[in-house]
DNA sequence: CATTTTTTTGAAAACGGTTACATTGCCCTT
DNA sequence: AAGGGCAATGTAACCGTTTTCAAAAAAATG
């Protein structure tokens, strides 16, 4: 089975102690330049590897980073992991993923499972008032929080700057002349989707403070997007524009307006959230905010290194604020831009 | 710092040896029924949770799973891992990932820093030609490679019927009455798109052996669809039908044809390979063979786990066969079936 | 050259669990 | 009541490193 050539291995065939071994392993200066060339050609020779179980048993650091997912898929979770795993390489960590499928004991086991596995933590907990329950289950590891709600209790925690992105976005609607706004939301207890329907409220109500926000619901899922867009087609005084939480319902609303035959942006407009590579290519093109997930992931990591190193890392938390990316879908004429 | 309650404290607190805490904690039959009780509430208590190193080094277990990848976004990797994750949850196992950006050594190196960290490997290889070189750093772990070239060496390894894929989709655009065929392929040293490719060009020369394939270079990348697009919209003679060799490609491809105003598939048919989710709602929707990715990945950590329990797993690493998904793209008349 | 200082090396103690083996206590035989 | 068998518990060795501390060797000093 598993070889296992020991350090004890490597200090018989070199014939030097096991501590000698180490330490030229480790690059101590304290090793002579011979006994080091010897031990390494050795090392090598033997294929040895050292045991990290073992090795961090001992030396009370893994390596290794843990990063706890609501779930496994989607665009956002692979942005995201592309990000961290980056950071990851330069710096020669490891990444130990989990996910808890919304259930929140299987966050609880999550986390507590990481004891004596990482160093730190990267937590995303996007479903609200988990906060608490979360800083009990810490298991005292330094952990950075991602794109969770604000919190008191004095955990590390920054995400997006949702509630602007979402005002700057019915500004810019607003601005192409659409004065019924209709706005797709996200599910009920997901923090970014709350943000985002906040921005889409404020910015109507601050240009007019009798305006009836118009709001359908969502999941953040193609299909309620499809369906929400069935809904919007049959009330009797149809938006001028949609905009739909995230781009994925964006895509459904499309979907769902294409089958009608109802022409975007002509008879209506649409806007998303988030800037997936799909809506540089719908047809028409989708306006939305572009979020840059993979550098919010890296961000995140960055900051745990530098807490994990003890450094003060509170100014740093600022918001990512996501970038209007104007495209085809919301203005009649042709897109005035593409940043692509 | 890491609070750091162990065995121990726990053993003291109960008022028994830490063999009994360990033996109540890992439910073994030997334990009093009241002592269990007594240790579970105490170390409930404390918030003791075992330090898993410490172990891993003792019982040679980690519960934990590698997955090495070439690279940690996209839409396979995404579904990939979500396969993955499913069956690891469900068998209490963690999964430390890693990506090798495409540098063999990089490779080598994340998979000789497995040792004693996972009880188990699984890694995707689709360069052509590292099969000896990865066997040779396999760490003599247990390893499940997935979507590789067949290997003489025995490894255990399978992956996607991509040449059967390939030929049945020629075969449904021969059949919708298409001839001229071309073919975007995807990179040059990737074995999937060498697959595909050996795939369209045998069915094309099946049915008549003096056909000649029409090959478009190309990377997977949405970009080079589009490219390849343009390329054959300026051919002198257009062909019939687009064969992508994966979705992004032919979804770049499809944005070519709608910048020109070529009407799809009225004018020229489309299709692709994977089925992203995309395919489904591209205007028009994308015929293309649905690669059940989850499923692949969800397979091979089931067979790993068998590997691992030494059992005989040799007549279980079939190719996925993937599946023909008709929609508009390829067929004059409306979409026959649209399995979604 | 004797002595002190510095560098290089080795022996052994952690690290926090698991588990083989020894011990204890209890019940059952005879 | 003594002894045997069995279940529950404790003791201590072990897993493969790192690291402290002491010893040995080498270098610097007077």
């Amino acid at each position: 089975m598993a070889s296992s050539v020991t350090i004890r291995d490597v200090a018989r065939a070199a014939q030097v102690s096991v501590a000698t071994v180490s330490r030229a392993l480790n690059g101590h200066d304290n090793v002579t330049e011979g006994v080091r060339r010897r031990v390494l050609a050795v090392a090598h020779e033997l294929r040895y590897s050292p045991h990290h179980a073992a090795r961090s048993l001992s030396s009370r650091r893994t390596h290794t980073i843990g990063v706890v997912l609501p779930d496994l898929h989607g665009e956002f979770f692979s942005e995201l992991m592309r990000g961290i795993d980056q950071v990851a390489r330069e710096c020669g960590l490891h990444l130990l993923v989990s996910s808890y499928h919304g259930h929140p004991e299987e966050q609880a086991s999550a986390l507590r499972a990481m004891r004596g596995r990482v160093d730190g933590l990267l937590v995303m907990s996007p479903h609200a008032g988990d906060l608490d329950f979360l800083s009990e289950n810490l298991a005292a590891l330094p952990a950075v929080l991602i794109n969770s709600q604000p919190t008191d209790t004095g955990q590390i925690a920054f995400g997006i700057d949702n509630y602007g992105g979402a005002r700057a976005m019915v500004e810019h609607l607003l601005a192409a002349g659409h004065r019924r706004i209709a706005f797709v939301a996200g599910p009920a207890n997901n923090f970014d989707a709350y943000e985002r329907l906040r921005g889409y409220r404020d910015a109507l109500l601050a240009v007019d403070a009798s305006a009836e926000p118009w709001v359908i619901p969502g999941d953040f899922g193609e299909a309620s997007g499809h369906a929400a867009g069935l809904a919007l087609l049959v009330a009797e005084q149809r938006p001028q524009a949609v905009f739909a939480a995230n781009d994925m319902m964006a895509l459904g609303c499309l979907f769902a307006f294409n089958q009608a035959g109802v022409r975007v942006p002509d008879e209506i407009a649409l806007a998303g959230f988030d800037d997936i590579p799909l809506a540089h290519y719908m047809v028409p093109s989708l306006t939305t905010m572009r979020v840059n997930i993979a550098e919010l992931g890296a961000h995140a990591l960055r900051v745990l290194l530098d807490l994990y190193a003890g450094q003060d890392v509170r100014e740093r938390l600022v918001p990512q604020v996501p970038e209007l990316i104007v495209r085809q879908s919301s203005v009649r004429a042709p897109a005035a831009r593409d940043s692509r």
